[in-house]
DNA sequence: ATGGTCGGCTTCCGA
């Protein structure tokens, strides 16, 4: 089983990009960031023309997450579990074929200090409270997303550039620890451990001809899901292409008994 | 040292 997560920044702007990367990418779920609309307008007919399942969480303008899927998805729940009165749209999580897959849109940060890192930690904190939860339930879980977050220095290609920033400073990796030291899998660290794996590359001052990237997409595995990891992989290409997303798709393979 | 670029029910705000 495929499963690849992508922040689309905006799911009208990048629909003929979007549909063409679907095409190519054989994957069995996809979950998407940033789709900056409300369900209502978020053009599932497209999608389900072509055989996907749709499950969204929409939001006006800003923000939103949905779940792609080749077979329908089970127990879909809308927001994270212990923040559901949250009205920014952050998280969606369903289950395929035994693998429970949530689609996260991490809260950025900026600027610091200010409400919107508070709201970062946060958010943070309800996320560690959630996964402790998911890691209870024994079962394989990937949490896929942008959880704008630059885990180490060998995450970007300058980190002078990013130290007072939310998405690296101390604490915001400190959180993230807390997370991973649960118990969770960093997907593409284990099947990549070292070397530029970088999945956003700004729109200003020339970031992807300078190859000035940073890695804060990522896929977190439960223990069993982490059992059944195969290969995992950033399709960087993406980013060259005209009308693209400044994320690329993050993805994963999963081996199962049926296959 | 500054400004540069995208997307969105746009003339600012968020990233």
């Amino acid at each position: 089983m495929k499963i690849a997560t992508f922040n689309i920044n905006g799911i009208k702007a990048r629909l003929p990009r979007l549909l063409e990367w679907l095409d190519e990418s054989q994957a069995d779920a996809v979950c998407l960031q940033e789709i900056k609309s409300m369900e209502d307008n978020f053009p599932r007919l497209e999608f389900e023309d072509k055989g996907w399942h749709v499950e969204v969480l929409g939001q006006k303008g800003f923000n939103g997450v949905a779940l792609l899927s080749r077979e329908p998805m089970a127990d879909v729940m809308r927001g994270l579990p212990g923040n559901e009165d949250d009205p920014q749209a952050r998280y969606i999580e369903g289950t395929l074929k035994g693998v429970r897959i949530a689609s996260l849109y991490l809260p950025n940060g900026n600027p610091v200090p200010g409400p919107k890192y508070e709201y970062k930690m946060s958010f943070m904190d309800h996320l560690i409270t959630h996964a402790a939860s998911l890691l209870k339930s024994e079962q394989p879980v990937v949490i896929a997303g942008d959880y704008n977050v630059i885990p180490t220095p060998e995450d970007c290609h300058d980190s002078k550039t990013w130290e007072n920033d939310a998405l690296f400073l101390p604490q915001t990796r400190e959180k993230y620890r807390t997370l991973l030291y649960q118990g969770w899998t960093d997907a593409i660290r284990q099947i990549h451990p070292r070397g530029d794996c970088f999945t956003f590359w700004d729109y200003q001052r020339g970031a992807w001809q300078k190859d000035d990237g940073i890695r804060i997409d990522h896929l977190l595995l439960s223990p069993q899901a982490a059992d059944m990891l195969v290969d995992a992989g950033i399709d960087r290409l993406q980013r060259g292409k005209e009308k693209a997303s400044d994320h690329v798709p993050v993805w994963i393979t999963l081996k199962q008994d049926d296959q």
